[in-house]
DNA sequence: AATGAATGAGACTTCATTCAT
DNA sequence: AATGAATGAAGTCTCATTCAT
C-alpha cells in the first residue's frame, strides 16, 4: 500500500542536469540496452543494469518502454534495420555478383564483430528464448535474410547446387564468428569476411 | 533412461538397504540436465525443472552435484567426450581426407541436431555464460577443435589459403545449423553435412 | 475520450490560449475517478486510468488535486450530497411514512445500482481503506444515513422494536445489493426495493 | 490442513524451534492470511504481512502456495466450507422452520463478526477482485446460498411474495452488518440476528 | 540418497507523486 | 493547465542453495 509522499520540496542545486522535453533519453536506453543484451545476452542482463547505464531508476525505465521485451523488441527490429542499412549501401556502388558479395560480408561482420550493438543482438539473441516476440523478430531477421537471398541467387553458377544451403552456410559461418572472434587477434573483420568468400567461391580444390 | 555410467567405476555396495552406488541416479540427472539445457539453455532452465524431470525436489539434486554450474560442466564435458568419440568413430574407417571430412560433418550434425543432447549443450551453451566455469570449457571445446584441425590439415590443398580460416568456416556454419534447423524440414542433417563438404571443396565456380 | 460535460454551459473560446475556469476539467476529472472508483474500487483504480479516461496525462490530475486522496474524498463527498439530495427529492411530495420510505427506498438503489457513479462509490468504498481521511468520509455517511433515521422513525409502529435496527438492515439489504445486482437480471432497482419494503413492512407471517 | 507425516519419529523438541517435517506451517500461513485478509482486504495484503505474521520471509510462502491468489482461493474455500458447517450445526437439531433461521442468523453472525477469520474473507472479499479466480469463488458462494435457500423455503407463507427477495434481503443485511459492527458495542451478533429474524417475521405493523 | 521447508538475494513491474518546462 | 520524464518505494514472484531429518 504505497503511502502517499509528503510533498516536500526537493533539495539540491540546479547543477544538477535535469534534462528537458526535447531531451528523452529513449535514445539513450536504446543504446545501452543495446550495449547490454549483446554482451550479456537478454536473460543475462537486469533492467537494473540497463538503468544504471544511462544513469536512471529501473522503474524509470518503464517511462519509455513497456517491458523488457518491448525494449529487445525495439533493439532488435532497429539492429536489423540497421544492419540491411548497412549492408546495402555497401554493395549499391558494385555490380559485380561476387564482389557485392564480398562487401555484404564484410559490412556484416564488422557491424556484428565491432561497429554495431543493434546488429550484434540481433545474431547474438535467439528470438525463442523470448517467446511472446519471437514471432516478430523472426519476421525482422527473416526480412534480412532475403537480401541474402537475393545476393546469392544473383551469382553465376557453374554447377548445380542448393543456392539456399549457400546462403545457409555463408551465413551461419559469419554469424558463428561472433563465437570465437576476438577484437585483439590477428584478423580482422574485413581478412575473414574475404578468406570465407573466396573459399565460397572457389573451393579447396581450385588451383590458385 | 539410463546413460552410461559416467567415468569411474566405485566402490562395493553396503549391506544396509541403502541404495549402492550403482544405482545412483546421478547419469538421469544428467541426462535430464543435458536435454533442459540443450533445449532452453543454462540460464533458461530452473533446478526445479531438472529435478521435477526425474522425478526428485529440487534439494535432492544437490546430493549428486554441488552447484547448478558443476551440473552444467558435467554435462559439457561429457559432450565434448561424446561428440569426439562419435566424429573420431565416423573417420575411423575412412583413409581419403575429403571422405574422412564428410563423414566427421555428418556426425557432427547428426549428433547436434539430432541425436545427443550433451554435444547439443556444447553447441548452445557459451562458455562466457558461466564465467567461473568458463576456462575448463572452453579447454574442453578446444580439445574437439583440435580433431577437426587434423581432419582440415589433412586434406590436399592446392592453392593457398588459410587452414584456419576453413575450419571455423565449416564448423561454424555446421553448429549455426542449430538455430535453424528443423526436424520436420526437408533437409537432413546427413544432406545438409554433404552440402557444406562439397560447397567448401570445389566452389561455387567449379564445373560440373 | 470526452465526458460529457457537467452542469454548467461554457462561454466561448477566449483570444487567449489560457483556459479560463469555466473551462476547468476537474469536473470530468471527478466523473472518471468517480466512474472508475465504483467500478473498481480506489486501491484497484491507478490515477493513470482516471487521466486517460479524461485524456489527460497522470501527472495532469495533479493540477487538480493533490493527491488521490482528495480524490476520492471530492467524489465521496458530492455522491453523498447527491444521493441526499436524490432520496430528499423523491419523497418530499409524499406524505405517508411507509410511501415516503418505499420511494427513499427506490431511489436509493436507482441511484447505487445504475444512475449515479458517485453514489455507488459511497456504498462501495469503504473509509477504512483510506485511513487518512477516514473520518470525513464516515462523518459524511453518518449525514445520509440521519436522512434514513427520520424515514424510520416517522413510521408507525405498533409493536416494541429496534428503530435503529430496522434501519440497519433495511440500508444493509438495499446496499449489499451492489454484490449480486445484475442490470440484465429479471429484476429492476425498483422492484427490489418495493419488496424490500414489503417485506419490511408486513413481514412473512401476515396474511395478504 | 495436516501433511502427511514422515517416516521418522521425532525427538524432543531442540531449544531453537526448528521444525521438522511433521510440522508444516502452511495452516499457520492460512491462518494469517485469513486474519490480514479479512481485516484489509486482499490487495490491501501484502504478502510480505502475511510472511511476517508466521516470522517467514515473503518468498518462502511460495513453498506452500503458489500464488498469492491460490492463498486467496485456499483461504475462501475454507472460509465457505467452515461457516456451511456451522450454520447446520446450529440448525441441526431444530425443527421449526422460523427457530432454524433464526439459529442460522445467530451462527453466521458471530462466524463473520466475530469468530471465523476464514467466514469474515468470504463476506469481506469480493470475488470480481480476484478475476482469474472469482468463478470459483462465486461457485464456493453459491454453495452457500443454497444452504439458505432452504432455510427460507421451508418457511411456512401466509402471503404471496418473493422467497428470493427474502433470502437476499436478510443475508444482505446480516453481511453489511460487517461495515457497521463494533465488537465494544452494545449489540452482540446474537442480539442482531434475533432482531433481524423478527422483523423479517413478522414486519414492523405486526401488533405485539 | 532424498525430503520438504526455508532462505536471501534479486528479478520485473506498478504506482502515486514531483517538477522543470 | 498541462506535459513528459523521472523518482523511490513497494509489489509479487523466482531461484539456487542450505539443512535438519
Amino acid at each position: 500500500m504505497p503511502v502517499a509522499r509528503p510533498r516536500s520540496a526537493r533539495g539540491v542545486a540546479a547543477a544538477v542536469p535535469r534534462l528537458t522535453h526535447a531531451d528523452s533519453r529513449a535514445p539513450q536506453v536504446l543504446d545501452a540496452a543495446a550495449a547490454l543484451f549483446c554482451r550479456q545476452g537478454y536473460e543475462g542482463t537486469p533492467v537494473r543494469d540497463i538503468a544504471r547505464a544511462v544513469g536512471m531508476l529501473p522503474g524509470s525505465l518503464y517511462c519509455h518502454f513497456a517491458t523488457k521485451e518491448d525494449l529487445l523488441v525495439a533493439v532488435y527490429l532497429r539492429g536489423v534495420e540497421r544492419i540491411c542499412q548497412t549492408v546495402e549501401a555497401a554493395v549499391a556502388s558494385l555490380t559485380d555478383p561476387w564482389e557485392r558479395l564480398e562487401a555484404a560480408c564484410v559490412a556484416h561482420l564488422e557491424a556484428i564483430l565491432r561497429d554495431d550493438d543493434y546488429a550484434r543482438v540481433v545474431v547474438r539473441v535467439r528470438p525463442a528464448d523470448v517467446p511472446p516476440a519471437a514471432e516478430r523478430l523472426v519476421a525482422a531477421r527473416d526480412r534480412y535474410e532475403a537480401l541474402w537471398a537475393a545476393l546469392v541467387d544473383a551469382l553465376p553458377q557453374k554447377r548445380r547446387g542448393d543456392r539456399k544451403a549457400m546462403r545457409l552456410m555463408l551465413l551461419g559461418a559469419l554469424n558463428w564468428s561472433q563465437n570465437w572472434y576476438r577484437p585483439d587477434g590477428t584478423q580482422s573483420p574485413r581478412s575473414i569476411a574475404r578468406q570465407f568468400t573466396a573459399l565460397l567461391r572457389q573451393g579447396m580444390e581450385s588451383p590458385a
